[in-house]
DNA sequence: CTGATGTCAGATAAACTGAAATAC
DNA sequence: CGTATTTCAGTTCATCTGACATCA
């Protein structure tokens, strides 16, 4: 079996990484969005990334909080006229750059980033359950690799 | 930190497992979709898996179908439809139990699902690029457990 | 002018929901 | 009747595209 190849010495679906990807992907949002629908008063996982962009990193432009949490800058705007209508985050224009936005989480904010951490938090344990402690560490370095990989080399 | 706790030792979204198989099912489903696109001859995810379903475990109704492929009866319909009229399978009425339909790959579907594999192995190679063999095979191990739980506690 | 930004309107893919028709 | 199957119509969520006005 060439080394460099994943070869076909297993079945197409369920050895298959990018099956076994989607698989696992749909029980966590599955989890997750069970989770938000529950406990997040309406609030989703956009809502949620924005805020813990927010809180960990603080002020930031729109663009550049989609930069940080990987949503789309015009996905942004909505999910941030939503959590400023509930009084989450504030958005003021930048007097230096009159075109940008700044846009600071709210003691509300920070609070109700709170009540969605303890949902997120027991998601995570039920979604990892299957995984023993040392398994998880694992998982988390096998994934964060995935994740980080740059996808620059397309013409 | 309680043993049995995510706990908050690192920041909310680079390190947590929900946050982290949504970036890496990103990355995976958007190089699958990139392949498809490039060389799958309009074919998608869905007609790959019930290929895929159809060549290792044989014919089956459309409802055994949806269960192995994880597929919603509802869509395993249209992309069935699909697949019949490009000859890569056959649909016909069961003459044990009438409302059932039996689903064949054709030589036609065999020899796409080939060309499909070819798209998928690629893909593979790409998404896996960042993991060494030793860890390739690791989380294959991993996601495989946290794919194959059953989620049937919840009344 | 270029380029980054915020906004809107709409498209897309994957998954799901509800209801009907069929037939066991 | 109850149940499983197929089908259709429509919906949701996350993502992405294209266009446009603003303004450094």
């Amino acid at each position: 079996m060439p080394p460099h190849s994943t070869g076909r010495g297993f079945h197409r679906l369920e050895g298959r990484p990018t099956w076994l990807v989607s698989r696992v992907h749909a029980r966590s949002s599955s989890l997750l969005s069970a989770g938000f629908e529950a406990f997040g008063d309406g609030l989703r996982s956009y809502h949620y990334r924005l805020l813990a962009a927010l809180e960990e990193r603080g002020p930031a432009s729109q663009a550049e909080l989609g930069r940080m949490t990987g949503i789309d800058r015009s996905d942004v705007t909505g999910a941030l006229i939503e959590l400023e209508s509930r009084g989450s985050v504030k958005r003021a224009v930048d007097p230096d750059h009159k075109r940008r936005k700044v846009v600071t989480i709210t003691p509300e904010g920070s609070e109700r980033l709170l009540q969605l951490d303890a949902i997120v938090d027991h998601v995570q344990d039920e979604f990892l359950a299957p995984l023993t402690v040392a398994q998880r560490r694992q998982f988390v370095i096998l994934m964060s690799r995935l994740a980080d990989t740059r996808r620059s080399d397309e013409t």
